[in-house]
RNA sequence: UGGGGCGUAGCCAAACGGUAAGGCAGGAGACUUUGGAUCUCCCAUUUGGUGGUUCGAGUCCACCCGCCCCAGCCA
C-alpha cells in the first residue's frame, strides 16, 4: 500500500494497527438544500477514495433533518453528480430520516437516563440563557422536570400537541461550559411541514447535531470526516454516543476548500440563482459540479484536482489556476481538435482556382494518433480569426499582415497581397492572399514560416453561436466586496453568434469536448440543436501573445 | 478577555530530532506545421517571532504575535 498522503490517512493507519477498528467505512453526508458544489468534490474524493484505498466503503446519506429547507430534487441532483464523478456506494444510498423512528427512541432513552428535558422556554429565552462567549449561561427553569413528565410531553410534542416553538427537547449537560454546544442543546424541535420523504408522519424533528452523529454511528461508520466549524461540536458527539452506549466513529476534521475568484457557500450560490446572476444551478459560470459538467469540466480533471490540493486543518484558498491547469492537462489528452473561427474575417486566395474543393488530411489529435484522421475541404475562400491579421503589426506580431507569410494549418502557405477595407467603417472586410502549391502541408518542402492560423472553408463551414466564459467574480476573493453581487464580473459571458466552424462538426452531440485549435476548449451545450450549434468555452488554451500584450501595455 | 483550531515560497502542500519534497503561478531558454503541447533551467541559507533543550530543531519546551471557527429551534 502507498504511503498515507495525508494526516487523515495516517490517524486511519494508526487506528487499523491498533485495532480500533477493523475496517474503514466512511460517508459523504450533504444535506439536499442546493447543489452540490466544487467544496464537496473534496470531500467526496476524499470519503470514496479512503474506502477504496483501505478496502472498505463509503455510503451516501442524505442529512435531511430540516423538511423547511430540503427538496427532492436537490437529492437527486446530488446523486447524478456524485455518480458522474465516477464513485459507487452500492446499495447504500441512506436518509437521516430513515432513522427518525430509531433517533426518537435514542431521545427517549437519554430523557429515562435524565439526560434530556423538555424546556418551555421560547427561543429568545433560550438565547439569553445560553450566556455569551465569556459568561457561563443559565439553567432553564424548566431543566429539572422529573423523568415521566419529560416522556409525556415529549411524547405529547410527537402527536403534536404543542405549536412550533413552543417547546423543544434539550440534552442536560453544561449550562456553564466554555464549549457552547454543551449549554444543553436543542435537540428536538417542532415542525409542523411536511418532509419530503416521511411525509406529514412527524411533527418534530431532530436538530442536525442530534441526527449526525446518530446517524454515522448506526452505519457503523469508523471515519466520520468532516470540516473544521464542526471541530467543536466533537465532544458532544461523543457525550451522545457515550451516553447510549453506541458504535463510536471517530471524528477527524479537514479544512473546506475555498477557490480563488469565485464563491462557496450554498447561501450565496442559492443568491446568484434566485435573483438570476445566472441562468441556474447549471450554468456553467457556476462552481456547482453540474455547472462545471455543463461548462465541459470532466470527472477525471475535477477528481485529479481534488487530489492535487491535498488536505489539511490550514485555512486555505487554492488559485484557481490550479483547476484550470488539471482540465486543460485532461482535455489536452483527450479532447479532438478542430477549426473553429469565431470572429470570421474573410481570405480569398486569388491564385486558387474557383469552384474547387481539395480534401486535406487532418490529424484528431497530435497527442494521440489512434484518434485518427479525417478529411478537411480546401477552397478559394476561406474565413480566419479577426485577430490573425493586422495591418499594421506591432513588434513580436507573427501573424498575418499586408505582404507577410503565414501557414494555414494542414493547408498551404499564403501571403498577403491587399485589403479591402469598408469605406465607411473602415473595417477590413476581405484579405486577398495568394497561396504557394509547393507548401502544402506534409509534402517534401519544409519552408519555415512565423505562424500558423487556423481557417475555414467558406463555403462549406456551419455557423455557430458561441458562449464565452469568463469567471464570474473580478477579485480573488469577491467578500471583499460589501456584497459580492458588485464582483461580479460584467463580461463573464460574450455570446458570439456569428462563429464559423468546420463541418465536420454538424452531428457534433450534447456534452461532447473538443478543442478549437489554438483558442481553447469548447462542448456542446444541452441548448444545442439540429442545425443550431451551441459551444461552451470551457476554457482558453494559454496564450503567450496575449501574455506578451499585456507586458507591451505596462 | 471563554472554548476549539491553524501559522512552511505569490497560492496549495510534504518533510522517524539528521541539515526544507512536489504541484500551481511566475521568470529565462529550446523546440514547434496549434504563439498550444512538450522539454531544460531559475524561483525558501530558512519554516509567524523570541528565548531554551540538544552534537544537531520546521519538528521538543516556554513565552509572545497573528489568523480562523463557535452565542440557529441551520447544516
Amino acid at each position: 500500500m502507498n504511503r498515507p498522503s495525508n494526516f487523515i490517512e495516517k490517524i486511519i493507519e494508526e487506528d487499523l494497527r491498533t485495532g480500533r477498528y477493523k475496517k474503514v467505512h466512511t460517508r459523504f453526508p450533504p444535506e439536499p438544500n442546493g447543489y452540490l458544489h466544487i467544496g464537496h468534490a473534496k470531500a467526496i474524493v476524499l470519503n470514496f477514495t479512503i474506502a477504496e484505498k483501505y478496502g472498505g466503503l463509503c455510503n451516501l446519506r442524505m442529512d435531511d433533518t430540516n423538511p423547511l429547507k430540503e427538496e427532492a430534487r436537490y437529492v437527486e441532483a446530488a446523486v447524478e453528480d456524485v455518480r458522474w464523478l465516477g464513485f459507487d456506494w452500492g446499495d447504500r444510498l441512506y436518509f437521516a430520516s430513515d432513522y427518525f423512528d430509531q433517533l426518537y427512541q435514542y431521545a427517549v432513552e437519554l430523557i429515562k437516563k435524565g439526560k434530556a428535558y423538555v424546556d418551555d422556554l421560547s427561543p429568545e429565552e433560550i438565547r439569553r440563557y445560553r450566556g455569551t462567549l465569556t459568561e457561563p449561561g443559565i439553567e432553564s427553569p424548566y431543566r429539572n422536570r422529573s423523568v415521566e413528565e419529560n416522556l409525556e410531553l415529549f411524547e405529547r410534542m410527537r402527536r403534536g400537541e404543542f405549536n412550533e416553538g413552543e417547546k423543544v427537547l434539550r440534552a442536560k449537560i453544561d449550562m456553564a461550559s466554555g464549549n457552547l454546544n454543551m449549554r444543553d442543546p436543542v435537540i428536538y424541535r417542532i415542525i409542523k411541514a411536511s418532509h419530503h420523504r416521511t411525509g406529514d408522519k412527524w411533527c418534530i424533528y431532530p436538530t442536525y447535531d442530534f441526527a449526525h452523529p446518530l446517524s454515522d454511528s448506526i452505519e457503523g461508520i469508523t471515519h466520520s470526516l468532516c470540516t473544521l466549524e464542526f471541530e467543536d461540536h466533537r465532544p458532544l458527539y461523543d457525550w451522545f454516543i457515550e451516553q447510549l452506549g453506541i458504535h463510536h466513529p471517530r471524528q477527524i476534521e479537514f479544512a473546506r476548500l475555498n477557490l480563488s475568484y469565485t464563491v462557496l457557500s450554498k447561501r450565496k450560490l442559492s443568491r446568484l440563482v434566485e435573483e438570476g446572476y445566472v441562468s441556474g444551478w447549471d450554468d456553467p459560470r457556476m462552481p456547482t459540479i453540474a455547472g462545471l459538467r455543463r461548462r465541459g469540466y470532466t470527472p477525471e480533471a475535477i477528481r485529479d484536482f481534488c487530489e492535487k490540493i491535498g488536505i489539511s486543518k490550514a485555512n486555505s484558498v487554492v488559485d484557481i489556476q490550479l483547476l484550470e491547469h488539471c482540465l486543460r492537462e485532461d482535455l489536452n489528452k483527450r479532447a479532438p481538435r478542430v477549426m473553429a473561427v469565431l470572429r470570421p474575417v474573410k481570405v480569398i486566395i486569388e491564385n486558387y482556382p474557383e469552384n474547387y474543393t481539395e480534401e486535406l488530411d487532418a490529424e484528431n489529435n497530435p497527442e494521440d494518433p489512434s484518434m485518427g484522421t479525417r478529411k478537411l475541404p480546401f477552397t478559394r475562400e476561406l474565413y480566419i480569426e479577426e485577430d490573425d491579421f493586422m495591418e499594421e503589426p506591432p513588434p513580436k506580431y507573427y501573424r498575418l499582415a499586408p505582404g507577410r507569410e503565414v501557414r494555414l494549418k494542414h493547408a498551404y502557405i499564403i501571403r498577403c497581397e491587399k485589403v479591402i477595407k469598408d469605406t465607411e467603417t473602415g473595417k477590413i472586410k476581405e484579405i486577398y492572399c495568394r497561396y504557394d502549391p509547393d507548401s502544402r502541408s506534409g509534402s517534401t518542402q519544409q519552408r519555415k514560416v512565423k505562424a500558423t492560423l487556423h481557417w475555414v472553408s467558406a463555403k462549406h463551414a456551419l455557423d455557430a453561436e458561441v458562449r464565452l466564459y469568463d469567471r464570474l467574480f473580478l477579485k480573488p476573493n469577491p467578500e471583499e466586496c460589501e456584497d459580492f453581487i458588485e464582483c461580479i464580473n460584467p463580461d463573464s459571458l460574450k455570446i458570439l453568434k456569428q462563429c464559423k466552424v468546420e463541418e465536420s462538426l454538424a452531428n457534433a452531440k450534447e456534452g461532447e469536448r473538443y478543442q478549437f485549435l489554438r483558442v481553447g476548449y469548447f462542448c456542446v451545450d444541452p441548448d444545442s440543436k439540429n442545425g443550431h450549434l451551441v459551444f461552451n468555452r470551457t476554457v482558453t488554451l494559454k496564450d503567450t501573445w496575449a501574455k506578451i500584450q499585456k507586458k507591451l501595455m505596462k
